[in-house]
DNA sequence: CGATTCTTTGAAAACAGTCAATCTGTGTGG
DNA sequence: CCACACAGATTGACTGTTTTCAAAGAATCG
């Protein structure tokens, strides 16, 4: 498992042996069985997680006790409520496995501690917390500019491997809106497709 | 101007004099008219601006031509579109006054700079960082689970002051609804509290 | 196979968008 | 100081989209 997350290191943070050595102290691998939670509401969110196997979701529940889900996860992928990893208040997600999965578990203790330690993963972070941000900025611009059929269009093309092994309800509640709505969305598009 | 934003410094950064005339040393003012540009789309955001009098707002133009704003930022409000500046890249987005403003303008270098010489600089802006990725998530949560009605109400609730600054076509565009929905958003609101 | 979970469909109701017209307030120039 | 222009806000009628609720079909898992 840790061999996985050491060529992700090399990749993209350019970690060198010793250092891939540092990291292979601390880190600690965790399973997590299908429909198990790794968070849970209310709980502090005092880990981060990198994904070897499966997949997670986050989801928080709003005022309707629905689910909607925030952010999905999948091998090479950074999971954690990190609101509440970074201000260590008790946060409001959950996070979910959708399928029997594993990663890899780091400590706030143990995280702070690679961070400081060692330049090449410093850097790493900081450029993924850039793109993050961009992410960001760009699904609330899609939230707030594009029809409930564009943005689906966008899903499937960014993450095509998350959209064939995720369920359709998750997808409609992370794009923000409704099962049906997402049924009848797939079918005029399957029938565009078909036709042209 | 410069003692607007030392007060700020102070406050949430807990500078010391020495420190705050570092800052100060490389603090450059800067007067926006309305309806004047700071950035425009296609352009690199090669600095970080603090807001000392005035107000701005960030957008995008949607595929159909439209404005979508992403942000606003009043007195004491950092201003300036940080994917671009991050990735060094040339950003989408616009950022213009909304009224004759006044800024206190960081190049990249010399942001660079303070960041690197001054802790307590370095960590107000991690800790800034960290709530706006906290506001970045409350907004997508909102955008995908509540009613325009209810993001209309928080939105008041949350800036009352800017909410009575800016013109309401801009909010809604924001909120993700059009100057139309939100007029009658906001008829019905006031209609329930006068029966109240 | 049966049970459960997920997806699709249909019909009605609620909601939001479009277009065009009107209203309101503000500021500018005569 | 008035009249006018202009930007912003509202309204009405209409259209289109999304939700809701209930039911029926797939698919999956034990």
């Amino acid at each position: 498992m840790f061999e996985f997350f050491a060529k992700y290191l090399v990749e993209k943070g350019g970690l060198t042996e010793s250092e891939l050595e540092l990291v292979r102290q601390v880190s600690v691998s965790k399973k997590v069985r299908k429909n198990n939670y790794l968070l849970e509401e209310g709980k502090v969110s005092n880990f981060i997680g990198f994904v070897t196997k499966g997949s997670f979701r986050l989801f928080r529940k709003g005022e309707d006790g629905q689910e909607y889900t925030m952010k999905f996860a999948i091998e090479n992928w950074w999971i954690s409520d990190f609101t509440s990893f970074m201000s260590g208040e008790p946060g409001n997600c959950y996070i979910e496995a959708l399928e029997n999965s594993e990663l890899i578990w780091f400590s706030r203790e143990t995280w702070d501690h690679l961070i400081a330690t060692i330049p090449n993963f410093h850097r790493m972070i900081d450029k993924l917390t850039a793109k993050n941000f961009e992410a960001h900025q760009n699904r609330i611009f899609s939230n707030i500019s594009e029809p409930a059929e564009t943005r689906y269009d966008n899903f499937v093309n960014k993450y095509p491997t998350l959209y064939s092994r995720i369920p359709l309800y998750m997808i409609a509640s992370f794009l923000g809106i409704t099962r049906e709505t997402l049924s009848r969305v797939r079918k005029q598009a399957a029938q565009r497709n078909a036709t042209s």
